[in-house]
RNA sequence: GCCCGGGUGGCGGAAUUGGUAGACGCAGCGGACUUAAAAUCCGCUGUCCGCAAGGACGUGCCGGUUCGAGUCCGGCCCCGGGCACCA
């Protein structure tokens, strides 16, 4: 009777073995073909979650494999440690932000480790340290000094009662989350960083990053948005300037009935001044959430500012109207609207009243009525004066250079994507390096005086920063003329530090440099593996962060990430795992009941990475009781006593079947992890493969040997998703060096072949029967044997053969 | 509202380039072992008809292309993610 699989010794075991060895820590090497393995680092929240274990788990596989491929595998990790979990924390425990997370980090570092990830600890990076985000103040100042940072106002979420600022996440159906209050939205200075300068830049490079998932890029294109169009000015009645849209559709101005404008815009307030209709509902506009899901699902309401604009090309009177679906941020906040041929503009004339006028007909002449149903699609123009009878683009062109001759418009490049907005008002951040003088203005902190240290041991209590409350952070001398100034109390939005910390990895104990020539050895990441929800955001701003450093000197690479894999959400109950939502299921009872490699067994097995994952306690069992066949089948094996060579000339057909069986899931795992990142199949294939070996029950010399044959190969290709069981069974097999650094089986092409394949046989596309036909056979050949069986008979006697569909190795589709 | 995904047995999922729908696992049922239970092992398991051989139906809904559609096209429905201050 063997020894019976008892996972926590076979972990420890194999978990100290690797840190005695320091089996994961690496240090460049020129010589050899590096791979940089990275997951979006965790926030220290307390615990590891589902989502964390599923993310890890499908990155370690991905570096243990490339290892046993013969790559240098760098696979770091850290903590992306500012952010407002820590400050809901000190309010409502009264723990510093800082000591709340350090004791998180050092919590989950713990869980980590259980898990028998392959990280190299020794390159750790905690984004809180000074050491950490002085880099990126110090990038900060070099983009001020660039002028890729300045400062202008814009839009918060303002909660009136708690006199604090809110995140969109804490605006509850347009209401403050502690305070109830209806939220407003209130214009305060804000840095930015011009993203938009790089806009062409990070559109145009998706086209050649054949290693990202399509839908990720799409995402991306769609949120950066270019466009093409025209800026038009109207003359407004009573101005002396005009005003000027933003428009894609030039083609439809002769059907512009009414012009809107944002609450915000300059045209607004001065119609409020001496109408409170106006003000009021200017008001009513601003006492909402800055979230655009928020703006865009909102009734759509406006009202007239009793003032008209000019229509450029006809003269009439374009009546200006306030709307709330206008966005300031967007164009120029203001557009022209056209009934008949925008879905928005049409909901609205419908509404009010407003005229309703057809300039766009199908170009295939079918007849529309606009006051029934709006026509968005690029058609011929129709009542449109001269320009009737053009299609899109030779309307677009005729207008756009008659607005251009007349010095009245211009041909634009439009972006939905904005600048972004990094100033935060909190306190858990990175302080903002700047100080700001009444004489010199916002003077950056000069590089001697980096890091702008951010206090730890302070009182968070839940109304604004208590930075602004500490002179001895606030007073300082200007670094400029040495009079009395003030230092920035609002720190950085916390995407900053993770925008950058990929390249950190690479010298996190760099004292002289953001980054040091070992980045050049490590960057750019060859696979980053993150969750679906960061597909914009993060990975944009990383992007845009990647170039910056590119421009300032730092490094040659342009794409921070070469392969990208997005993993799904980990569901509970059809949501999303959040503390939030309070439906997280934690894997360290897992753990504990049955061993890390059950845990990461089931997390890959259950769902293709990429999809999300319903959660369910059941299968767990199911992962665990394959480990222990695994397990039995191996030990037994070796029980049994040394198994005799290999010898492919003396093997029985069976033997041959499994000997076939083992090359060809060696194939078929490699590929399947290795291309395909389906490592759902691969752990199918080899759950088939063990089964085949425990049906063969061959205790013949060579069928103990086709059978060690199996088992090594199923240990090995194992040991990426289960790395302690794996390491273990592969010393039981006898074998004196660690599994860690063995390499991926080979496949023997001779095991592969076959001499006879079977068919399936189909009549008018249904299945009616299957035949075994000698490989390799002729198209012909293949049709007799079709025709040949009874089954198929019955179903093509006394019928016209029509066509014979010969598909090789797979079918033959009979059509009578 | 806009952008991106997803929908296949009782359940998680497989089907990789348009070619056998349901691999692998869970749950269930039957059996072996056991005083018994657990564990383990063996068999069955999409629905319907049939003693069987076999047949009909079947991949969210409606329609189309094709010798052949889970896969491609058009139109819907539902669920998930993102929407710039959650990380």
């Amino acid at each position: 009777m063997s020894t019976p699989y008892k996972p926590e010794i076979v972990e420890a075991k194999a978990q100290s073995y690797w840190q005695k060895a320091r089996s994961f820590e690496v240090t460049e090497d020129p010589a050899r073909e590096k791979f940089y393995c990275l997951t979006m680092f965790p926030y220290p929240s307390g615990k590891l979650h589902m989502g964390h274990v599923r993310v890890f788990t499908i990155s370690d596989v991905i570096a243990r494999y490339q290892r046993m491929q013969g790559k240098h595998v760098l696979q770091p990790m850290g903590w992306d440690a500012f952010g407002m979990p820590a400050e809901n924390a000190a309010i409502k425990h009264g723990v510093p932000p800082a000591q709340w997370t350090y004791r998180n980090i050092e919590e989950m570092r713990g869980q980590l480790d259980r898990l028998g990830y392959a990280y190299d600890w020794s390159r750790e990076v905690t984004t809180c340290r000074p050491e950490y985000y002085r880099w990126e103040q110090w990038l900060f100042t070099k983009m001020f000094e660039k002028g890729l940072v300045y400062r202008k106002n814009s839009v918060v979420n303002w909660d009136p009662v708690d006199q604090t600022v809110l995140a969109n996440e804490q605006v509850i159906d347009g209401r403050g989350w502690r305070s109830d209050a209806l939220v407003e939205r209130r214009e305060i200075p804000q840095w930015f960083m011009k993203t938009t300068a790089y806009a062409d830049e990070l559109l145009d490079e998706l086209d050649r990053m054949p290693g990202w998932p399509e839908p990720v890029k799409t995402m991306q294109r769609n949120w950066i948005g270019r466009s093409e169009g025209v800026e038009l000015a109207f003359d407004v009645e009573g101005e002396d300037e005009p005003l000027t849209v933003y428009t894609t559709r030039p083609d439809t101005l002769f059907g512009v009935t009414y012009m809107a404008v944002a609450a915000e815009h300059p045209l607004a307030a001065k119609a409020a001044q001496d109408n409170p209709g106006i003000a009021a509902f200017i008001e009513e506009c601003l006492q909402t959430g800055a979230a655009e899901a928020t703006l865009e699902t909102m009734e759509k309401k406006g009202m007239p500012l009793g003032i008209s604009a000019v229509h450029p090309l006809t003269g009439e009177a374009v009546p200006l109207w306030v709307a709330n679906f206008v966005l300031m941020s967007y164009g120029t906040g203001a557009v022209m609207a056209v009934p008949g041929h925008d879905e928005r503009d049409w909901e609205f004339a419908k509404k009010h009243g407003i005229e309703i006028r057809q300039v766009i007909a199908p170009a295939d002449g079918t007849e529309i009525d606009i006051q029934e149903q709006v026509y968005v699609d690029k058609g011929v123009l129709v009542n449109s004066g001269d320009y009737d009878g053009m299609d899109y683009d030779a309307a677009f062109n005729a207008i756009a250079d008659h607005f251009e001759q007349s010095g009245r418009g211009r041909r634009t490049v439009n972006y939905r994507l904005r600048d972004w907005g990094v100033s935060r008002q909190r306190y858990w951040g990175a302080p903002i390096p700047i100080i700001y003088c009444d004489d010199c203005d916002a003077v950056p902190v000069p590089e001697e005086d980096l890091p702008v240290v951010l206090p730890e041991d302070v009182q968070v209590t839940g109304t604004g920063s208590p930075l602004k409350d500490m002179p001895e952070f606030v007073d300082v001398d200007c670094p400029r003329c040495g009079k009395a100034a003030r230092r920035e109390t609002d720190t950085f939005d916390t995407f900053v530090e993770s925008s950058w910390y990929f390249a950190r990895y690479a010298c996190p104990d760099s004292d002289d440099a953001m980054l040091d020539e070992r980045a050049a050895y490590w960057t750019p990441v060859d696979q980053y593996t993150g969750g679906i929800e960061h597909a914009i955001l993060h990975l944009l701003y990383s992007r845009f962060f990647q170039r910056v450093m590119r421009d300032v000197g730092l490094t040659d690479v342009s794409e921070p990430f070469t392969n990208l894999l997005t993993q799904g959400m980990v569901l509970k109950d059809g949501a999303k795992m959040s503390k939030n939502k309070g439906n997280v299921v934690d894997p360290q009872e897992l753990i504990d009941k049955y061993g890390a490699d059950t845990v990461r067994l089931f997390m890959m097995f259950a769902a293709p990475p990429e999809q999300s994952l319903e959660w369910s306690d059941d299968g767990v069992q199911g992962c665990y009781r394959f480990l222990k066949r695994f397990w039995h089948a191996v030990t037994e094996h070796v029980d049994a006593g040394r198994a005799a060579a290999l010898d492919v000339e003396a093997l029985t057909d069976e033997q041959k079947a499994l000997r076939r069986k083992t090359h060809q899931t060696i194939g078929k795992i490699g590929d399947d992890i290795g291309r395909r990142s389906s490592f759902n199949t691969a752990i199918a294939a080899a759950m088939e493969l063990l089964n085949a070996v425990n049906r063969a029950d061959d205790a013949s010399e060579q069928g103990r040997a086709v059978e060690r044959e199996a088992l090594e190969a199923v240990v090995l290709m194992l040991s990426p998703m289960t790395p302690h069981i794996c390491h273990t069974l592969w010393s039981a097999l006898g074998h004196e060096t660690s599994l860690v650094d063995e390499r991926w089986p080979t496949v023997d092409d001779a095991a592969l072949e076959l001499d006879t394949v079977e068919l399936v046989v189909q009549v008018n596309g249904k299945l009616r029967g299957r035949v075994a036909v000698p490989a390799g056979a002729g198209k012909d050949v293949v049709e007799q044997y079709a025709l040949a069986d009874e089954n198929v008979q019955r179903f093509v006697a006394g019928k016209a053969l029509r066509k014979v569909i010969v598909v090789p190795g797979r079918l033959v589709n009979i059509v009578v």
